[in-house]
DNA sequence: ACGTTATAGTAAAACGTTTACTTACATTCT
DNA sequence: AGAATGTAAGTAAACGTTTTACTATAACGT
């Protein structure tokens, strides 16, 4: 590494003193003359002269640098919202730590120590359905630290910045989606309902029902895993009984609607004209299925990139308009729900 | 925020000098007694004291953070590869900077200034396909600062660190299974002939019919685009003759693989009992096709971790046992290809 | 000519560490 | 006893900025 130019550099060469330099810089010219800015930009330029931030941060404390914790990137859910949330960055000059947990509360706050020492300026966090609470949100709020959780429920901490899906009304309008179609026995395999994204769903799916007057049946409605293995498990034990008793299925999520997909044309079955299925997620994948999911859409990127605006909001120390931001469902008919 | 606790601090409740706390910190006890240690330790402990790697990185020049410039998180191959970076990242308690470029050598450019200026101890870069040669690698070199390339293809700097895939063994090794299955009539799509793995793969394709004796035929060999709509209008190419003349089909990676897959089902064809199908890459879909593709493996997590290895090797000053990795290619039968 | 004011700039402290150099004291050797 | 050595610490400079308080000069009104 060759030796930086430093400011320093700058002043010598331009025959002045560093906090000229440094007023140039920072754009606060009141007090240097107007040849002076424009022989001291020039320097600049010809020396290729990049301030360090790090020293900048040390005076200033602030180290343009955010941290963004989720628990995977591999899940395309997060990859897509983590963009939104490093275009927000990038358009700002700002750096953004990515940091994966796995969901361990352990990995998570280790990298808060780690992100702490940094000085960053401000923390995202996201979360796989439920962890348990983590207590660094008490200091976090106690000492004003800015940061912004994206659809991760802390019941224990009400009043924090977030940023939300609407579960149970995209749950609620594919149920009315179904039930419109004509559909009036609905199989529905929900995620895992220790999650309160899960719950939500299933909410939404029950709320629907019984605006339409159908009575929910139990022997249809089967807790899954949010996995494709699972929903090829749930539709596999729907059909248990023989013939199937239902004439649309409603997955919570994509990959579980899958893995019902595969169980039931394997079984035979011709989709959606034997059965309707539907999704939740809308996973970008390549159309391969004829006819493709009809799911609903979660605007992975929009809530990443609305975190990133509220936590750059708070890092200003700007109050927030609202403190919650819940983004509304998206229905997409990709044809694999039709008419009874 | 509250005002953090300093090295100063600690120094003072223990009433020693910073440089002491300093000492036990960087654990360089030589010359600090065993009951002083232990005292700063656990006033450490209790007051939850956390160095600034700020003020640290201002006097060692080390950031203990290194950058990640890909051109899109959300695409699988380089979530899977960013992880695979990140992991090596965390267990040194490195922090890592997340930079999505779209390809763009300005937006390239711009990072490097950004990252630069926030000492990053060394950077990492992947691409997408071919860009234009970026000539800061020069500056890299010359200034010996660490980086390591990607499957990123620079023939005007050959010694430079980087981690491959054997693209061309790959598809070497995929026609010969496809030829071995017997078949003698093999469609090719190819990638985009002005990158280089798309030129690779082709001369593993081209160099396994030589070996087999088969001419290869011009009319089964169409230029793709890597995406599925190419795959689909080149199968359509294809089949433009009516009656299908091959047996087999190659596409150079797995969404051309898709589009060809659904566009032959279209026209009436069983896969793979009337045609074959094989693909490149292994994204990570949920088995929803009938059979599931045939393939060859990337190992973009161990890309990512390899080249995060090679980079820390790098920036500790040590000697690169091999300046280029290549990884080998792992064929992934999954049933759509089969005996004539 | 003199005080006032605006302009253009300087000097120096501060941020929180690391580290080369120094010092105080105790122990051991001759 | 005096010198040499070892141990346990302290001192202060340095890193590259920002920022506050201050100074020198010139222009201006009276």
């Amino acid at each position: 590494m060759a030796k930086a130019v430093t400011i320093k550099d700058i002043a010598r060469l331009c025959d002045v003193s560093i906090a000229t330099v440094s007023r140039v810089l920072n754009n606060k010219p009141e007090g240097v003359g107007e040849k002076t800015i424009e022989r001291i930009r020039q320097m600049i330029r010809t020396m290729d002269y990049q301030p360090s931030s790090i020293a900048r941060s040390m005076i200033t404390k602030r180290s343009h640098t955010i941290g963004l914790i989720i628990p995977d990137v591999r899940n395309p859910f997060f990859s897509e919202l983590a963009r939104g949330v490093e275009d927000v960055c990038n358009a700002r000059s700002f750096g953004c730590f990515l940091c994966n947990t796995d969901g361990s509360i352990d990995k998570e706050n280790e990298y808060i120590r780690l992100l702490r020492g940094r000085v960053v300026d401000g923390v995202l966090f996201t979360t796989q359905n439920n962890v348990e609470f983590n207590e660094v949100f008490f200091d976090f709020q106690k000492t004003h630290y800015p940061f912004c959780l994206i659809e991760r429920y802390i019941n224990e901490l009400p009043n924090v910045p977030g940023v939300y899906f609407d579960n149970l009304k995209g749950a609620y309008e594919m149920t009315k989606f179904i039930l419109d179609k004509g559909h009036r026995k609905v199989a529905f395999i929900s995620g895992p309902l220790s999650t309160n994204n899960a719950r939500l769903r299933r909410d939404g799916f029950l709320q629907a029902l019984k605006e339409y007057g159908v009575e929910p049946d139990e022997a249809l409605m089967i807790e899954g895993n949010y996995r494709y293995s699972g929903g090829y498990a749930a539709a596999q034990k729907l059909l248990s009984g023989g013939k199937s008793s239902f004439t649309a299925l409603f997955a919570a999520n994509d990959l579980m609607a899958f893995g019902a997909y595969k169980l039931l044309e394997e079984q035979g079955y011709a989709i959606p004209r034997d059965i309707s299925i539907a999704g939740f997620d809308n996973i970008a994948y390549p159309p391969v299925l004829k006819p493709t999911l009809t799911t609903i859409e979660i605007p992975a990127y929009e809530l990443g990139k609305r975190a990133a605006e509220m936590l750059f909001q708070l890092i200003k120390g700007e109050k927030l308009a609202e403190l919650k931001h819940v983004f509304p469902s998206v229905l997409k008919d990709n044809g694999s729900v039709i008419a009874i």
